[in-house]
DNA sequence: AGCACGCCGACT
DNA sequence: GTCGGCGTGCTC
């Protein structure tokens, strides 16, 4: 019996803790002597030479000796990570092929907000106060005492700006003994929306929505696709899930896919609740994401607003998860660990039983996918809200109609662009494509100028006066002379971009106050505030602009769009081109005459008898997701069919050839999965690292993760090769 | 991820 | 002769 108890206490006293690094599922810790520990702490650990923190897990492996084990160090003061969240964690990691611990260091990355906040410096009333005879009382010293009357003590900062006195005036109270330091906690709350404000006035088919999303929120786990035209008002109805969630005293996470754009959300939020949601995103301080990060896991913030990696934050009271623009390319991580959060906030969902809602004037294939076989109820909002109907879109065949050689914009959108301006409308102007021109060559001997980096061309950029490799971030300046034949001043820009419109734009409107948008011009949150602003208030006649500008904003006075080229994301073999161009372009087309002014969109394009541009031009949304639904399905592939790209990468071209070539031989035969390739990966050198890649194809039966992980395990893996596996890929340029 | 150990170029 | 480059390897 006693001996039984000392093996019970033996593995009792250790757990396993999973760190936030690429090392396997953890490690095993001793429980120092009175020390209680629970799965999901959080703990300072001995790791090698230094401390880290981890989380506890659970039961302890017990591999490893006694005499090795090290002991946890220390508790951190911290709400401890749910067993959902754990679980979640977990998952993602056996869903991407990556290690547990790779998924956990984007759960906890600020480490610092794993301990309370400092308290801040700061002062309350003298006790005893001084006799009447004692130090003089000036104004200044009057209004500290005041300030400071019935609390107990109050942060340096705030008292200064409350008594309107320097740190001067606080230091010689200090002195005279008139009042006296006092640390202040740090306030741990963030203000909390109010869900009873009276809301805007909804059409029937968003009541309709809200009524059914209200049921559900608090009911356990549900996945919606909120499915409504640009302008429908699907941000009013997720809005009233929200209150609801509130009601319950639930948190919510609001995903979009680009938080620097959002002010005018921001604003509406603002407006509906009284109060802003928390925000995260790359663009916070440390010391906000250490604010906000703890305000998201002590459940003090009801509301938080962020970029995917908002998904990772713990939130103990989870009721809602909203993902807008859930069709959106920048949910996919394509770095670290590669996974996809619109997939992984419905998963998320699942684990928390809270109700997953996807909003989207587009749908990707895969939730309508969904939405056929059950899983996702369907919300439709047919209608634009405001009324104002979508804009006709009319297709420019450039064969016919194209401008001469040199310029990009045939004469009737240059037309419908003047006539715009004349009648005090704003207009934009849409290519995905920064800088100047995409291609520069050498006029004598033909030389392209290349990233040495890449397997790709430089893009001049004129304004900055050099070359930029959009891959890598390489640049160089234009050089005079060709490297290849010495030729002088032989460079020619070849094809357009942003900026070269500009200047043609220049050239035929003279008298247009334009402004160009990409991600060079428009640098954070600040900067696309400004720029919203400037077209609201009509500073502006004519955007020109890449991706940022197809997000959703309201331009009232903007009534005409042209697309430059919407031929271009139907080039090369990407199984999601057609999907994406439709998206782009319905996107950019919304832009257009939101208000009470009927909008125009022209798209200029060199094949206008493509599938995707007639569905566009007919306004045949149903049109366009049946042929493309046929097609995959037709090819087995997603949403109808799983597959995975393994990337194999190195500095060496030779080794990765034939490291590709040695896991393509490797790859264990399976019933209903075939292993294509390996080729050279479509950017086939990519920062001085040249990558191969293996596609994996199977059916929906297959169990994809488990192939792969038997697959890489039972192959040697090379010095200095790295193979990467990316589920579902999206990238394939 | 860190931080060590470990072999080849320019300097106190 | 050292200082230091970052390539491989380990951390309960």
């Amino acid at each position: 019996m006693a001996s039984a108890d000392r093996i019970a206490n033996r593995v009792a006293d250790r757990v396993r803790v999973l760190l936030p690094m690429p090392v396997g599922s953890g490690y095993d810790y001793r429980i120092p002597a009175g020390m209680a520990v629970a799965p999901g702490d959080f703990v300072r650990v001995p790791l090698g030479p230094r401390q880290t923190t981890g989380v506890v897990w659970g039961q302890a492996d017990g591999a490893v000796p006694d005499d090795r084990l090290k002991a946890i160090a220390a508790r951190h003061d911290a709400p401890p990570l749910g067993a959902a969240h754990r679980r979640f964690v977990d998952w993602i990691a056996a869903y991407t092929v990556t290690a547990p611990g790779s998924v956990l260091r984007m759960v906890m990355p600020v480490p610092e907000a794993l301990d309370p906040p400092a308290a801040e410096p700061g002062y309350r009333l003298a006790d005893p106060v001084p006799s009447a005879s004692g130090p003089r009382i000036t104004p200044q010293r009057r209004r500290v005492l005041d300030a400071l009357a019935g609390e107990d003590a109050v942060a340096a900062g705030r008292l200064r700006a409350q008594a309107g006195v320097s740190a001067a005036v606080l230091a010689g109270m200090a002195k005279a003994g008139l009042i006296a330091a006092a640390p202040v906690a740090v306030r741990a709350d963030w203000p909390a929306p109010e869900p009873d404000r009276p809301g805007i006035r909804l059409s029937a088919d968003q009541r309709a929505a809200v009524q059914t999303l209200g049921a559900a929120v608090g009911g356990g786990y549900a996945a919606f696709l909120l499915d409504g035209v640009t302008g429908s008002g699907k941000t009013e109805v997720y809005f009233e899930a929200i209150a609801e969630a509130l009601r319950q005293g639930r948190q919510s996470l609001v995903l979009l896919p680009e938080i620097a754009l959002t002010a005018q959300w921001l604003a509406r939020f603002e407006q509906r609740f009284g109060t802003a949601p928390a925000p995260w995103h790359s663009d916070l301080t440390r010391a906000q994401r250490r604010r906000i990060w703890r305000a998201a896991a002590t459940g003090a913030a009801r509301v938080v607003v962020g970029a995917r990696s908002a998904l990772m934050l713990p939130m103990p009271a989870l009721g809602l998860i909203v993902v807008d623009e859930e069709h959106d390319q920048s949910f996919k991580q394509e770095d670290g660990v590669i996974y996809h959060a619109r997939d992984m906030a419905v998963v998320r969902a699942t684990l928390e039983k809270a109700v997953a809602v996807l909003a989207s004037a587009t749908p990707a294939l895969e939730s309508v996918a969904n939405v056929e076989r059950g899983r996702y109820g369907r919300l439709v909002l047919p209608e634009r809200h405001s009324g104002a109907p979508l804009p006709a879109a009319e297709l420019l065949d450039l064969r016919q109609e194209g401008p001469p050689r040199g310029r990009w914009l045939a004469d009737r959108l240059v037309q419908a662009m003047a006539e715009t301006l004349a009648a005090g409308e704003q207009a934009l102007l849409y290519l995905n494509r920064r800088g100047y021109a995409p291609l520069t060559l050498c006029r004598s001997c033909g030389l392209r100028l290349e990233c040495p980096h890449c397997a790709a061309w430089l893009v001049e950029h004129r304004l900055a006066g050099r070359l930029e490799c959009h891959h890598c971030g390489y640049t160089r300046p234009l050089p005079r002379q060709c490297p290849e034949c010495g030729a002088e001043d032989s460079f020619v820009p070849c094809g357009p971009g942003v900026e070269r419109l500009a200047e043609e734009v220049a050239g035929l409107l003279p008298d247009a106050r334009v402004l160009v948008a990409t991600s060079d011009t428009v640098r954070g949150p600040a900067a696309a505030a400004a720029l919203v602003r400037d077209v609201r208030d009509g500073a502006v006649d004519l955007l020109i602009g890449t991706q940022i500008l197809a997000k959703g904003h309201h331009f009232p006075k903007l009534t005409l769009v042209g697309v430059v080229d919407a031929d271009l994301g139907l080039a090369g073999g990407d199984l999601r081109a057609a999907e994406r161009t439709w998206q782009m372009l319905n996107q950019v087309a919304g832009r257009a005459g939101r208000a009470e002014r009927p909008g125009r969109a022209i798209l200029q394009s060199w094949r206008p008898d493509q599938p995707v541009l007639q569905a566009i031009a007919a306004g045949d949304r149903d049109g366009f997701i049946a042929a493309e639904k046929a097609a995959r399905e037709r090819y087995g592939m997603p949403p109808y069919g799983r597959l995975a790209a393994i990337v194999v990468s190195g500095r060496q071209a030779g080794a990765v050839r034939q490291a590709a070539a040695a896991l393509g031989r490797d790859a264990p035969a399976q019933d209903g999965l075939q292993v294509l390739g390996p080729t050279p990966a479509p950017l086939a050198l990519l920062r001085g690292h040249f990558r191969h890649r293996l596609l994996v194809k199977a059916a929906r039966s297959v169990n994809l993760q488990d192939y792969i992980r038997r697959w890489l395990s039972r192959t040697p893996q090379p010095g200095g090769i790295r193979i990467r596996v990316d589920i579902d890929p999206y990238n394939f340029s």
